[in-house]
RNA sequence: GCGGGCGUGUUGAAAUUGGUAGACAAGCAAGACUUAGGAUCUUGUGCCUAGCGCGUGUGGGUUCGAGCCCCACCGCCCGCACCA
């Protein structure tokens, strides 16, 4: 008997929760670290091997700045409301509050297993009533505010109220606005305000029977469930991102996060400068000014066409008499398909001609307007002028209806293909002639500008965030309808529980299940019928954590002032578009309203990879129950099926197992080579029906906690995606019990020395105290597994049993495998957690001889600062030089492998 | 198409950031102990025509010196994608 990491990492795991170990307090006296994961959706299928990564990373980072002095805010909750829980409902009449805390118990059971520090005194659950409470008192505070463009930022409703009852603006003049009706005027006040209920194109899941967010669709089809979706028009609410478009992508700058991820939020903010340019347009006798967004303002003498999006206003406005019939045959057509068709579809050209024409206000020439789906009504106008000669996509749309198409770039060549790149000089173009496009561009807008007839713009792709989804398992909306007028509820009411209902299903004729909630009203009025979406719970959750008990506000302005915000946030790269932009605009509004202190939510950023899936196979040959092994498979005709990973076991199968894995193999009979089963792999999805999930409760009942986390770090890279391969997990259960053996003798009796220790064993420790700090604070965590191996394989060479050295890198090796560090550390006479001790100092001159430093001149040309051992002699060194210049030159005796000679450098010296 | 990143043994990967390439593991091979081993402990393990030879996707460049820097190409991964 030696490591017995079961009973070791259940007694800490025990003693840990009893002692409230891991909560933290403010303490002004110290500086302040706070370690974020993205908190989970607690799913049925509990954790596997892949989710604990990135708490893992996160625990020993935690860990390691609790030993570096910090004081560490590392928390954990649940972002509890969500479809799945509500599908399952449906399906079986089960509460989804039920399935959620089942869920909840499973995760946390799972996750203490693993040995994380988490404060859990500080737990959040969205679905909560106390913690939406404040996800609803934000979106009154949304609600009751507007974006001053002026400003740039959020300022409260009222001031622009007083405004227009002094002012007025540019619809309206004073007077009208005091003589408008209470509807009317919260109708204007609607545009304005941050969060806001108003008409738009939304991602309607039929399926699912709610809109979805853009993030929540991929290719067409719902992230959850895997649903198509389709585009319609629909009265929800929305929170005014769009508004700050600009705020959200300069605060990128300073963020300590990856390119990559600020890139996908540049993208996805996707900022474009050009102008808006007025079209006269004409249908029939009536006469309008169309403005359309373009970056090509050069290319005007170029435009043959116009285009209008189908969901457009203008569609109706401008379809002639005569074109009636065929463009609502069109529009039918295209609001028949769902999106994943139109997405499928990308490269057909379709398109109608509305009837009407535009005048090209700088040649004054008349031309078409046509209707076509490849203008999106969400951007710029939703309308666009078509110069086909430099646009791709005007050159597909001008060819296949026979439109013409006019060169504006001299030499170009446009009888193929349209000439996109914003390069060369300009012909057919008037007085822009001869300019190159980059100087034509700004030109081309001061012209514009100069004839009133248009003006510099930026566009931003970024949309507002629809906010209402016709779900049950979700915030309800502090809102009720006064005779019609959406108006919020006074903060005193909050939180607005979510009701019970009998049937979790919309209702028959299409309301979303709150309509079936009895008595859903405030004084009499009705409620808001709908509820937030998933994002709304997890946009602000970090603060919760800072002060999660406050009854009287999200976060106390002492706990914020102290906590601030997140010092390191690790989690999946998924949520760059959506969490992580919500998040960044929620907390950049509780800025502006002066609720907390800090603009950013995130300092440092660390985007964990995937752990796939690792699947075995078996092949059966066919219409038998015979198996055959990988290697000799080929000789028959068979069928590969996935086979449990779990009874695989470095691509052996236990035979036994499989025979009792399922009813059908009973029976299964095995052609065997060398006497064993191989199986085939594959790296694929972890799920369910590949039988590929490792569970980490099977792990730590094989190998232990300390084993898995080591584990995990030492499989590569953080940020890199790989697959879960338990070859190799072996290696690093040894280096845990050569740990032990450290401070064990061979009868498993604890034992270290008091002696004092050889500069050789210093060397080793001092080491590893440099390569922990500079590998954990460069998130190189696999990196620092290989040092600490190496250094206790040198540890047990040299018999080491020295406490001088065993107490220090028994601190080391805590962060990673912080159970058998705590019971050795017990062992070593402390009564306190190990989490509590100090990290040990590094002290270079073990690393480094004594040395001297001297400037070498050779060959008259060189100059090189050499730093040598004492006993080493200058004439030593210069002849070595002259043998052999220029290059590495390895000296005999002293402990110098070798002098490296850089011309202007210093020289290295390498030990 | 646009943007970001990557390419090193049989495998996961290291490389003090321009200085002995392949650390540390895994696998494989040989040996020891053993009734047995998915246990433990040694030892070996980039390649070859075995030279003081060749090797970090390919070709070139800078440098005394390149896995690392520069140019071109090839291949892979991720994100966005009718955004005018």
């Amino acid at each position: 008997m030696d490591y017995n990491f079961t009973e070791i990492e259940k007694k800490w795991q025990t003693w840990w929760a009893e002692n409230h170990t891991f909560e933290v307090k403010e303490d002004p006296s110290r500086p302040k670290c706070f370690v974020l994961d993205m908190f989970p959706y607690p799913s049925g299928a509990g954790l596997h091997v892949g989710h604990p990564l990135g708490y893992i990373a996160s625990d020993i980072y935690s860990r390691y700045k609790r030993l570096k002095g910090f004081n560490v805010l590392h928390p954990m909750g649940y972002d509890a409301f969500g479809l799945p829980a509500e599908q399952y409902a449906i399906q079986t009449g089960k509460h989804p509050a039920e399935t959620t805390d089942r869920n909840i118990a499973r995760y946390r059971e799972q996750m203490d297993r693993i040995g994380f520090s988490y404060d859990w005194s500080r737990e959040v659950r969205t679905c909560d009533p106390a913690y939406y409470k404040w996800t609803q008192w934000a979106f009154i505070q949304m609600f009751n505010h507007w974006f001053n463009p002026e400003t740039g930022k959020a300022e409260p409703i009222s001031g622009l109220v007083e405004k227009f009852e002094k002012e007025g603006s540019a619809d309206f003049t004073a007077a009208q606005w005091n003589a408008f009706s209470e509807k009317e005027k919260s109708d204007i006040l609607m545009n304005w305000r941050i969060a806001y209920l108003g008409k738009t194109a939304v991602n309607w899941c039929p399926k699912l029977g709610t809109v979805l967010a853009n993030d929540e669709v991929k290719d067409g089809i719902s992230v959850r469930g895997g649903f198509p979706v389709e585009q319609k028009m629909m009265q929800q609410w929305q929170l005014r991102v769009s508004a700050y478009a600009e705020r959200l992508l300069e605060g990128l700058e300073d963020l300590d996060w990856t390119e990559s991820l600020k890139e996908m939020q540049r993208n996805w903010i996707g900022k474009s400068q050009g102008a808006e340019i007025v079209f006269n347009v004409v249908n029939g006798n009536d006469r309008y000014d169309l403005t359309i967004f373009t970056t090509r303002a050069d290319t005007l003498f170029g435009v043959t066409f116009m285009v209008l999006a189908p969901e457009s206003e203008w569609v109706s406005r401008l379809t002639s008499p005569d074109r009636k019939e065929e463009v609502e045959a069109y529009l039918a057509a295209v609001k028949k398909k769902t999106e994943r068709e139109r997405i499928a579809q990308t490269r057909k050209v379709t398109g109608v001609f509305s009837g009407s024409y535009g005048i090209n206000p700088v040649t004054g020439q008349k031309v078409p307007i046509w209707i076509s789906e490849y203008v999106l009504a969400g951007y710029g106008t939703g309308a666009i002028m078509a110069v086909p000669a430099h646009d791709s996509r005007d050159y597909n749309f001008a060819k296949n209806f026979s439109l013409p198409i006019v060169p504006l770039i001299e030499g170009c060549d446009v009888s193929e293909e349209s000439f996109d790149a914003k390069d060369g000089i300009m012909c057919n173009s008037g007085f822009l002639n001869g300019l190159t496009v980059k100087q034509a561009i700004p030109a081309a807008i001061e012209y514009v500008e100069s004839k009133g007839i248009g003006r510099r713009k930026v566009n931003y792709r970024l949309r507002d965030a629809i906010f209402s989804r016709q779900r049950y398992w979700g915030e309800p909306f502090p809102i009720y309808y006064r005779d019609g007028i959406p108006t919020a509820l006074p903060e005193s009411e909050l939180p607005l529980r979510l009701p019970e209902i009998s049937s979790f299903k919309p209702t028959e004729d299409g309301e979303p299940p709150l309509a079936r909630a009895k008595d859903w009203t405030y004084q009499g009025y009705p409620l808001e019928k709908s509820t937030m979406p998933g994002f709304a719970g997890s946009s602000a959750y970090y603060f919760r954590y800072m002060d999660p008990h406050n009854d009287s506000g999200l976060v106390s302005r002492q706990a914020n002032e102290y906590w601030r915000n997140v010092d390191l946030y690790i989690g999946g790269t998924e949520h760059a578009t959506g969490h992580l932009i919500y998040s960044r605009f929620w907390n950049k509004f509780l800025y502006d309203i002066g609720y907390v202190c800090e603009q950013e939510p995130f300092r440092k950023l660390v985007n964990q990879g995937m752990i796939q899936g690792r699947s075995n196979f078996v092949y059966r040959i066919k219409n038998s129950n015979t198996f055959v092994s990988l290697g000799l498979k080929d000789n028959y005709d068979t069928t590969e099926i996935h086979v449990d990973v779990n009874i695989v076991h470095n691509d052996r199968l236990d035979t036994e197992a499989f025979r009792k894995w399922m009813p059908d193999f009973a029976s299964a009979e095995f052609i065997l080579e060398d006497g064993e089963y191989i199986c085939g792999n594959a790296v694929e999805k972890m799920s369910k029906s590949m039988f590929n999930v490792v569970n980490p409760d099977n792990i730590c009942n094989d190998y232990g906690a300390d084993t898995l986390r080591m584990y995990e770090m030492f499989l590569g890279p953080l940020e890199q995606s790989k697959p879960w391969d338990t070859k190799g997990i072996d290696g690093v259960h040894r280096f845990l019990r050569k740990l032990w053996k450290l401070y064990h003798d061979e009868g498993n009796v604890f034992r270290v020395s008091e002696g004092k220790a050889e500069a050789s064993e210093l060397k080793i420790l001092h080491r590893l105290i440099g390569k922990v700090q500079s590998d954990i604070e460069g998130f190189s965590f696999n990196t620092t597994v290989s040092a600490m191996m190496i250094a206790v394989n040198e540890l047990s060479a040299l018999n080491c049993d020295k406490r001088e050295i065993l107490e220090p890198l028994i601190v080391l090796v805590s962060p990673y495998a912080p159970h058998i560090a705590e019971e050795i550390w017990s062992l070593l006479g402390h009564t306190d957690s190990v989490s509590f001790a100090t990290f040990p100092e590094y002290v270079e001159a073990y690393t480094v001889e004594d040395s001297v430093t001297y400037p070498v001149q050779f060959n008259g040309k060189m100059r090189f600062t050499v730093s040598l051992p004492k006993s080493l002699s200058r004439e030593e060194v210069e002849q070595a030089i002259k043998d052999e210049p220029n290059t590495v030159k390895y000296l005999q005796g002293a402990s110098i492998r070798k002098v490296i000679v850089v011309p202007g450098k210093i020289i290295n010296i390498v030990c």
